[in-house]
DNA sequence: ATCCGATGATCAGGTTTTCTTACCATCAGG
DNA sequence: CCTGATGGTAAGAAAACCTGATCATCGGAT
């Protein structure tokens, strides 16, 4: 029952108003004058009532001057639209939410992003950080798109993609017996005070998984884990990204035998699609992370 | 560059959420569902960007949920003005601004309008009043619609439709030599008081003309000259529907020699057309007057 | 496992809409 | 009375759109 009104013949009304003719109007629309006439008589017989005086001149009708504002809203809102859908598809707007694990977060997104704002300056990027679970419940339950961890379950729901190997090592004090070699085997740590934390787990089902059943302490909090390895109390075992470095009384040996590494990649949703700004954020990381040392290619 | 987005499509996308499928969609739109498949692909690579996850099921995308509530405002927006206009050519809604003379004003107008809005309930009328001539002006220049006036000039920029004819009379009070008189020719007003009023003109290029070069008073303004009237100053000549019937004391005696008429009708603008309110009016008055005494067929 | 019903996607075909080209009617100014 | 504007009109071409038949896939029932 109700009409429905095309953008275009809309178009053409305010055209000819503001070209003041058919003709004016068709070539600012570029179209040629009968198609301007034959539109605007289609929109008029469509609403049951002429928007133009018939004779010779371009004039509106009471009716018409009626309609022109309300025409010019609704295109005004319309081409609002086009443009920020545009703007979105453009990247040149637009907003991504992720998530990284805590080493990932502190080492390498300051200058990722930083690198990425410079690239996409008006592309919004919110960071959240937490253990890799974290992560990958965020990403599975939509609340982010993009994740940056190491895998450590297979999910069809998601897809990784990795980027980096992350080897594992031990951290001790300076003046600890171990400090001062260059790499460890598993064995050397028997006997140690091993404070297991967070990413311990990455020796299970290995040689080495015989020292996390001696240790003494699961510090799941970074902040407690290095006063605790800087006052001495014990070793840990830490990938060599979530070493802090900042800490001159702290080593890290790497661990050799066995070689335990992380990989660290991105997680992303298996199926479903991202957002244009987060495809934006996808391909900048993994062309990032791609380009440093310890990638995988 | 901007992509120029039909309403069409966007229901789509719209109905395809709403109804949880393509099917139910096409359903729902009275289309078939390729219909619906093709609209909504053709959207998407006018965006640049999938709405509509690719695997089996009717899911959004991101970017497609960022679009929907965007698309439904737009929607909206549509739906609202398309529904406006609507009601402005059905007549189920708008605004009629018109004009008439006084004596019409104050004893045809009360009983139209009221019949007007029954008719049509939803439109809103502004009447204004004053001379012929001010009518006419108000007419001319766009500020009111319609007139109910006498004609006494042709303006090729108006067009007059006569509806009623109104006779000229003697009004003089009841005590008066004339007041029992049924009928009078201008030769008994010879040597009379005569008021001059506004449409004494109408005696102009008649036989009684002379009279009017005898007149001592010229008095426009309606309470004054009854007042004078009643005060038995002198008499005038009215128009029988201009007779002030609420003053007990006054009589009215047609002028039959020479017979003088106006012609009471309605004044629009001549090729310019009206507004749909207006055009209900129009043909409301026509119909209305033409059913009275005194109608020109 | 297999069948079945439901989902969308695809394609050829015709219908409708929309545009263009060419021509006509009218009017104003030289 | 031409001339150069205005818009309107008609026929054919192009584009957009819709339909009907068909296909691939998936999930649940048997």
């Amino acid at each position: 029952m109700l009409p429905e009104l095309k953008i275009q013949p809309l178009r053409c009304v305010l055209a000819i108003v503001d070209a003041g003719g058919f003709h004016a109007a068709a070539r600012q629309l570029h179209r040629t004058q009968p198609a301007v006439s034959m539109a605007v008589r289609e929109l008029e017989q469509r609403l049951g009532e002429p928007l133009f005086e018939k004779g010779g001149k371009a004039a509106l009708t009471p009716f018409g001057r009626y309609c022109l504002p309300r025409f010019r809203e609704l295109i005004t809102q319309h081409d609002r639209l086009s443009r920020e859908l545009w703007a979105q598809v453009q990247k040149q707007a637009g907003h991504v939410d992720m998530a990284a694990v805590p080493s990932v977060a502190s080492r390498l997104m300051p200058q990722l992003l930083s690198d990425f704002i410079l690239r996409y300056p008006d592309l919004k990027v919110s960071l959240h950080d937490g253990s890799a679970d974290f992560v990958r419940r965020l990403v599975a339950g939509g609340e982010v798109e993009l994740g940056i961890t190491s895998l450590w379950r297979e999910d069809d729901e998601l897809s990784f993609t990795a980027l980096m190997r992350d080897e594992v090592g031990v951290v001790c004090r300076d003046d600890h017996p171990l400090a001062e070699r260059a790499e460890l085997g598993w064995e050397a740590l028997q006997g140690q005070v091993l404070i297991r934390n967070g990413t311990s787990r990455l020796l299970e089902a290995t040689e080495a998984e015989p020292l996390l059943a001696e240790s003494a302490f699961d510090i799941s909090n970074m902040i407690s884990l290095t006063a605790m390895l800087v006052a001495g109390i014990g070793i840990t075992t830490l990938p060599r990204l979530a070493f802090p470095q900042e800490y001159e009384r702290l080593r890290f040996i790497p661990l050799v035998d066995p070689l335990v590494e992380r990989e660290l990649g991105l997680l992303r949703p298996g199926k479903r699609s991202l957002s244009p700004a987060a495809q934006a954020m996808e391909a900048f990381v993994i062309e990032s992370l791609r380009a440093r040392p310890f990638a995988i290619p």
